[in-house]
Formats: C-alpha cells, structure tokens, sequence
DNA sequence: TCAAAAGTGTTATCCTTACACCCATGT
DNA sequence: ACATGGGTGTAAGGATAACACTTTTGA
C-alpha cells in the first residue's frame, strides 16, 4: 500500500501566523517562497511561510512546522493547530500530470510581535513582513460599522455572477447559489452577518472569479465588466487557507481563551478587549465585556496600572493560565443531563 | 520542492463512518486493510475503511474517500467531513525509515443502515460490520448513568500511573499529567464531565499504557499490576481517529443540525432525541429537548403518525432541509454588536 | 383499568443586554 | 474645569431547567 498508482506525493506544511500588529490582526507573509524554482507565478503575489515535511528531520509535523518558521522568519510560534488538509488536483494552476502531487497541510500559529527580527538577510531566502488581515478580506473588518466596500462593490459583483448564469447550477449541492450568497453575506438590511463564515465568502468570491486567484488558477472566467477584483490576492491557495484560519480563530475566541496567545503578559482590560475586537472584526459592548471577562475568572489583577492611555490610568491584568485545568471552559446548548 | 528529501510520502484517506443501528451509534468497520500484506498485524484488530488517495484517479480527496467506500462496503456516504491529518513519525509500531512514510487523513462521514448491504463477497476483501462506538471507549456511555467501568478501572489505574512516575513530567507542556487528568475525566464528586473530550480521554489512557495500541506500538510500557487494557483496540491509529471523529461529531450536534443525517426521512421527536442522546452519549430532559428542537424551527409535522412505539402514536416529523438557508444556525457567547 | 409513551403548561432562576452613572488622571 | 478613558450598578427581557399534569393508544 504504498503511495497509491505511481504519481508521488509531496507534503508542504503552510502557516498562518498572526499576531496583533498596531492593533489590527496581522498575518506573516514571505515575499516569495523560498525557493523560486521557475518564474511562473508573476506578480509576486506574497505568500505565507511553507515548507516541505521531511518525517526523516522531523518527529512530528508540529515540529517541522515550528523549525522552519523559525529558520524562516526568526518568530517562536506559541499556539498552533492544524487546519485543514488541501489535496485536491488542479485547486490551483494547473500542472502536468508528471509533476508530483502536492497536498498542503494549513496551521493556524498565533504569537506576539516581539521576539521575531533577525533581519531579512540569513541565506538568501526573501524577507518577511506582517499585513493586515483585512488587505486581503476587506469586506471582514466591521469595527468601523459595515464596510463600505460591500454594498459598493461585493454584494453588486456577486449579484450580477447570479444572474449571469443562473441556471448553471452545479448538481449535487444541497443550497443554491443564491441561498449560498444569502447564508455567507447575510442579508443586508437585517443583521444576519456572521463574522465566522469568513471561508464561505471566499469560495463564492472565488467561484465567481472576483478574486485573481480565480482568473489566474484559469478556474473561473473573469467577470465580463471591469469589475475590480475584490482584495489582495496570495500565492497558490493561500488566501483560502488565511480565510480558514481566520474562521477558526474567531470561532475559537467563544470557547477557548486563544487571545491571550496574542496579548504581552500583562495588557489592560480595554487592551484584551480592543484585540477580540481587531479578531472579531466587530466593535463589543464595554461594559458586557468586562463583565464576561471578569465572572469568567479568565484574568486577575497584577497590581500595578499605567498611565499610557491617556485618561484615568488602567489597571494591569494577566492571564489566569490555569483557568484551563479548572473550568469545562464555556461550552453551550443542548441543555444538562437528566436523571430520569 | 518535491517531496522532501528523499523519503517517499504515501497518504492513507480513512473514514469514520458512523450510522445508528439498533439505537447505538455505530462504527463501520472491516475485519482486515483491504490488503493484507505481512501478518505484523497479529490479533486481527478491527479497522476502519481506508485507502489509498490516487491523485489521477480521484479529482478531489473526498471523492476518493467516497469511491472506495462505496466500493467496499456498498455504503453511501452523506454528510462527510475532514478530521485531522496524522502524519508524526513513529505514531504507530516502529518501522524501517526505509519504508514510505505514510500520512493519513481522517474522516468523519455519517450514512444510514440502509442501502449499504451487498454481502461481504466481492474481490476477495474482507467483510464489514457495523459496532457499537461504545465497545471501543465504554467510558463514554453516560446513558444509563455514570459508567461503572470507569471508578472501577479507569480512574484507579489513570492514579496508579500518575502516582507511578510523577516526576516524569514531559516538558513543554502547559498543563501537568494531574491536572490533564482532572480536565479530562472531570471530579468524580460534581458533574464536571464534557462528554466532547473523547480525545483528550483516549490520549492519556494511550499514554498511560492502558491501551493496547500503545502498548503494540512499544510506545508505553504496560502497567504494572494485571490491569486490563480498557475497551476494544483497533489497527494502527484507527481508534485515535474514531475518538476524533466523536468528538467532533458530539461537539457539532450542537450548533449544526447534523443528527438529521443519521435519520431516516420521517422520524418521532422521541427517535430524534434519542439519536441525540445516543451521539452525545447521555439522557436528555424530555419536555425541554421537545421545546427546543420546535422553536429552533428544524423539524416540521408531516402529518402522519406512527403506532409502532407502544402507547399513545407519535406524530412524524421531518427535518426542514431550508432551515440552512434561513437561520444563522445557533451560535454562540461574545455577545451582539454594538452601535458605540 | 392500567401501563406506556406522547404531548402541554407553568414557574423559578440565571444570563444577557442595555442604560445610567461615578472615578481618576492630564491639560 | 473639562475632556478622556477607566470602572461600577442595576433593571428589563429572554432563555433554560425543573416540575406537574393531560392525552391516546394497546393489553
């Protein structure tokens, strides 16, 4: 049962990092990978950090993954957690047959813009920078209220994708393309936006060729007017595998306390909750926020407070790390045991 | 950037497929891999369906999962989903670095015991059956109350470990064995136990060498008394994956109207309830679920009634398929949005 | 008539949401 | 004094948990 009818495999580990840079989620983008073998991705669209795994080198994929990141870019991961497997032939360019097939193994790895540095140079290999999340989905950051970019050019484009072809419905889904639309983007009037479906919206994005990945991957026509391509494009698949990561991460903010992987040791309270916002993509209620953090019992009370803020000085605060062995953690519906 | 250097990478595509027979929620299973080369494999341990993914046969992963499925059991799969991809080196028995490495990516899938049959003949492999999740981890059947097994076997022989080699405690952790423990298996006094910490449960008993995968593997040494290893073992990792694919499902009963899959066309409220209880692994409040699965808008009457349950007939209901266009799904904590 | 299972109604409690207000500092 | 951000209290509404009770069938 070796590596099925002989086409070879080859295992890229991909990485999502993000940390919180100038209050916004950032994630970590090599110029181009590391090694650039032929010149057929063009435009040098940036990249996230990515490495084969070698099982010889590496114990376990986590290791791999870790170790070359920190080759790469000089950060420590803190968190990570493994995303999602891609191996679908042809889900980007298409490639002879004779080449190996490449599947990628995406992680989500949070850590702290410190740390990190060690210049640019280190063998050749190009630079690492941090960008915005929201420069490749800009249609995700609610903080400002709803973006402007959805109404004027999002909710149009994909408007007029569904009327184009309306009957070419691909067989075999259970939702139609309208109701997908509808599900991802929520209706516009009422509030059915659900910051988690991050994913959801750049596959239909992507379907419709709005994205230069589509049109690039030669998976989709390009739209028929000069409709801008919505977002910063990445290499390969990448930017689906950030759109996951980021689902991940804000579902995860609701049951697991994941934040604290972004925050220094100690942060004030307006500090944790402007970082669950940069995530969430949205604005919360100050004083709920507090409120939940504090009878969640997920921080305590250094002692000390700071003046940076500009008003009353703020009191410090630090993760309580042991909150994880004591409570289930938060969890939800479907309602307590019964005895009979 | 093929496949590293130098060894060859397989990937193995496994499915956990899980339907609900006789009121349990089942496993499929098949007597033997499908090719069985060398006896190592001594006992003839249950396996899990698997295969090998062959890019040029199969456009996508799931597709490939899917076929060979299909062309081993005769089931059709519905609802399927990725689980988690393993690849550590050395996760199951040692073997030569010679050998290809094989990674293997999980799969929940969910069917009906239906369709499925045509016989166990057909090319020689062996032959399916469905068995109970709860052979392979009794800890996890809360149903009829607390489990026995686990005050007289599991929790003395999790001490005797942890009172064995206390100072052994691996570094890098965040938590220590002890407090892993308690997080897993909650405090026997007071209700603390998460009924979705499969995984978590199975890697300690794994670790503690209570398993006899770990003790096959060479990765633990076994216990000292005559303890015996706890529930049924399965080939290589498969009941790592099983326990991965429970978790999962139990966790997203919750906030995804996935039982439904498991269900026939037209159902009892009293059947649905006790499919839920039977994934989840314990008794639900009767009035209560009622009332939530109505006003949750997910089931709709379908006018007819059946006697077959013993007293007074149960309305037949069926499940809203449209409810996924409509509502945002459940969701959770963070509380709403806010204007200022 | 009784057992068994379906199905309805009501109440106490807790959590979430929203709003109003006070406190401590710099300029 | 006042602007700015930190911090506390409380009341209304909704959802959950727990309990009691009625209805419809078969034996």
């Amino acid at each position: 049962m070796a590596s099925g009818s002989n086409q070879t495999i080859g295992i890229d580990l991909t990485a999502a990092v993000t940390a919180l840079v100038g209050g916004s989620p950032a994630i970590l983008t090599v110029g181009q990978r590391a090694k650039p073998n032929k010149s057929t991705d063009k435009n040098n669209a940036p990249a996230l950090p990515s490495g084969p795994f070698t099982p010889l080198k590496h114990r376990t994929i986590e290791l791999g993954l870790r170790g070359f990141v920190e080759e790469q870019t000089g950060f420590t991961l803190g968190y990570i957690e493994q995303l999602y497997t891609f191996g679908d032939r042809g889900r980007h360019a298409t490639v002879p047959s004779s080449a190996p097939h490449m599947m990628s193994v995406g992680y989500l790895a949070l850590t702290r813009d410190e740390g990190g540095r060690q210049a640019s140079d280190k063998n050749g290999a190009g630079s690492w920078a941090w960008q915005s999340w929201y420069s490749f989905f800009p249609w995700e950051d609610w903080r400002a209220g709803r973006p402007a970019i959805l109404d004027r050019a999002v909710l149009p484009a994909l408007q007029d994708w569904l009327a184009r072809d309306r009957d070419v419905e691909p067989p075999g889904r259970s939702l139609t393309r309208d109701q997908r639309v509808a599900f991802a983007f929520g209706d516009p009037g009422s509030q059915t936006w659900d910051e988690e479906r991050v994913l959801e919206r750049y596959e239909l994005l992507y379907e419709a060729g709005l994205t230069d990945e589509a049109v690039r991957d030669g998976r989709a026509a390009p739209p028929p007017s000069a409709a801008t391509m919505l977002g910063q494009s990445m290499a390969l698949d990448h930017r689906r595998i950030l759109a996951t990561a980021i689902a991940r991460l804000r579902g995860k903010l609701k049951y697991r306390p994941v934040v604290f992987e972004l925050m220094p040791n100690s942060f004030t309270l307006t500090g944790l909750q402007t970082a669950v916002e940069a995530v969430a993509g949205r604005r919360l209620h100050k004083q709920n926020f507090r409120r939940l953090v504090d009878n969640a019992g997920l921080v305590e009370p250094t002692g000390s407070a700071t003046q940076a803020t500009g008003g009353r000085p703020a009191a410090l605060y630090r993760f309580r790390r042991n909150i994880i062995a004591e409570r289930p953690a938060a969890g939800l519906r479907l309602g307590q045991p019964v005895v009979r």
